[in-house]
DNA sequence: ATGTAC
């Protein structure tokens, strides 16, 4: 594999054997994978082959080794040219995703001798681990099905949030064309216990505050001032999403070679998007998203109660935003209008301003950018830019150096949360190897992640977010 | 990510 610098914030994998496309790395060399044990860069090259790959085979400065596709990657196939659709560009988490609620009425030093409490009704009100348990159960099967097709929109018509929020949700809520009956009875069974949940490993529930603006306008339009309390969810589809996942990569891996296609990793399985196969996924894949909507949607009221109780605020969305799902947009080509794809896969949309797809308040700016760092660090809001590369996408999040093992290794749960509780940041974990799976050093430098973002032309800074509390999943 | 396994 021959990698080329283009620039410092940018490399190139060269196209060889049966790459249909180059592969383009949007990294400094400091945030490259390091070959040895992490084999994104093998997997960014693997995801040029897929039938239909246009332009190139991206990767986002957080990129690092996935399931078949690196997390941090980017792929768009077209659909007219036989373009295929794999599960494994979404990845088992479809539409997990970040929301990012900001409070204009409370400042840290209003927070600060209310933040044991608050951290504690937090900890006791957020289901969280593995397994069952969620904030709101749906009737029955049917109720759950109307979840899949309204998302967060169907948990707002239900009482859960007001219609502003609405708005603030990528695809106002819901994403079309969700089709519940590719859903299977296993994977409806496993979600009807777990809507408003946060999961584990590196899902969370945090509260914030504004450190540093970098442009008060556009932070003003999104709803943020410095010095005030944001909180911020990141979450996903639970075992609905992972076992819908499953099942689909199950199907697709005995008919691809009906379809004569042929993969340099299982894991890629796919299909065309316009097969039965494929239509059957993105219906699935659609409706584990709305579920993922609707999980963010109860988890942010339950936030907004939860505070009314302990310290009386109000919550407004500053917006709510996948990084794990493949959508159909059109997209040019070689100067042509095409319909297209694009799977990402840990990448954020980052619509530029103007686009058709944002609403009116967010136009001006363009669409905002959520990315986490981890628990003992920064996290950021960032827009679209024009001009962006890999179809308007950017990073979605610090991105993992160490693997979870590694990371337990290097530090104790219980030591990290003293560490963590020293720094100011009051911390409720699920389990204390968990905590210690995301210790903070596991991941790369979120500030260089996103200084090569904004370097590299995928987004621009608006906000600086610090932790102030956290509940981990 | 995940009732960390078909």
């Amino acid at each position: 594999m021959r990698l080329v610098e283009e620039t410092p914030w940018r490399h190139r994998i060269e196209r060889e054997g049966a790459m249909r496309v180059p592969g383009v790395v949007f990294a400094s060399r400091a945030l490259l994978p390091d070959g040895s044990g992490d084999h994104a860069l093998r997997q960014v090259a693997n995801v040029a082959t897929l039938p239909g790959i246009v332009a190139a085979s991206y990767a986002m400065p957080d990129v690092h080794e996935g399931y078949g596709f690196p997390i941090g990657g980017v792929a768009a196939t077209d659909v007219g040219a036989g373009g295929v659709v794999s599960p494994g560009g979404v990845g088992f988490d479809i539409s997990c995703g970040v929301r990012l609620l900001f409070s204009p009425d409370l400042a840290l030093e209003e927070l600060r001798p209310r933040l044991a409490r608050v951290m504690d009704a937090l900890g006791r009100q957020t289901p969280r681990g593995p397994g069952p348990g969620g904030v709101w159960r749906p009737r029955d099967r049917a109720e759950l099905e109307r979840v899949l097709l309204g998302g967060a929109r169907y948990a707002v018509e239900q009482g859960h949030g007001v219609a502003r929020d609405l708005e603030r949700c990528e695809d106002r809520g819901a994403v079309g064309g969700a089709a519940p009956a590719q859903v299977s009875p296993h994977a409806l069974e496993r979600g009807i216990g777990q809507l408003g949940s946060l999961g584990s490993g590196n899902h969370f529930l945090e509260v914030q505050v504004v450190e540093r603006v970098y442009d008060e306008h556009a932070a003003r339009i999104l709803g943020l001032a410095a010095g005030r309390i944001c909180v911020m969810i990141h979450c996903g589809s639970r075992g609905l999403g992972h076992q819908t996942c499953a099942d689909h990569v199950r199907v697709m891996d005995r008919a691809m070679a009906s379809c004569g296609i042929s993969v340099p990793d299982r894991m890629l399985a796919c299909a065309p998007v316009d097969s039965p196969a494929g239509r059957d996924y993105l219906g699935a894949m659609s409706a584990a998203a709305n579920y993922g909507r609707a999980n963010r949607q109860l988890l942010a009221e339950r936030v907004r109660r939860v505070f009314a109780e302990e310290c009386p605020c109000g919550f407004d969305l500053v917006y709510d935003v996948s990084h794990n799902l493949a959508k159909l947009e059109e997209h040019d080509v070689d100067g042509d209008r095409r319909l297209l794809c694009v799977h990402r896969k840990g990448a954020t949309r980052a619509l530029p301003p103007g686009h058709p797809d944002l609403p009116a308040p967010l136009a001006e700016v363009g669409q905002p950018v959520l990315l986490p760092g981890t628990m003992g660090t920064a996290s950021y809001v960032l827009v679209g830019v024009p001009g962006s590369p890999a179809f308007s996408s950017a990073a979605h999040g610090a991105g993992r150096v160490q693997s979870r093992h590694a990371a337990a290794r290097s530090i104790g749960g219980r030591q990290l949360r003293t560490q963590l509780e020293a720094r100011g940041i009051a911390v409720r974990g699920a389990s204390w190897r968990g905590l210690a799976e995301e210790t903070p050093t596991a991941y790369k430098d979120v500030d260089a992640v996103v200084e090569v973002t904004e370097r590299a032309g995928l987004a621009r800074k608006v906000a600086r977010l610090l932790p102030v509390g956290v509940v981990k999943g």
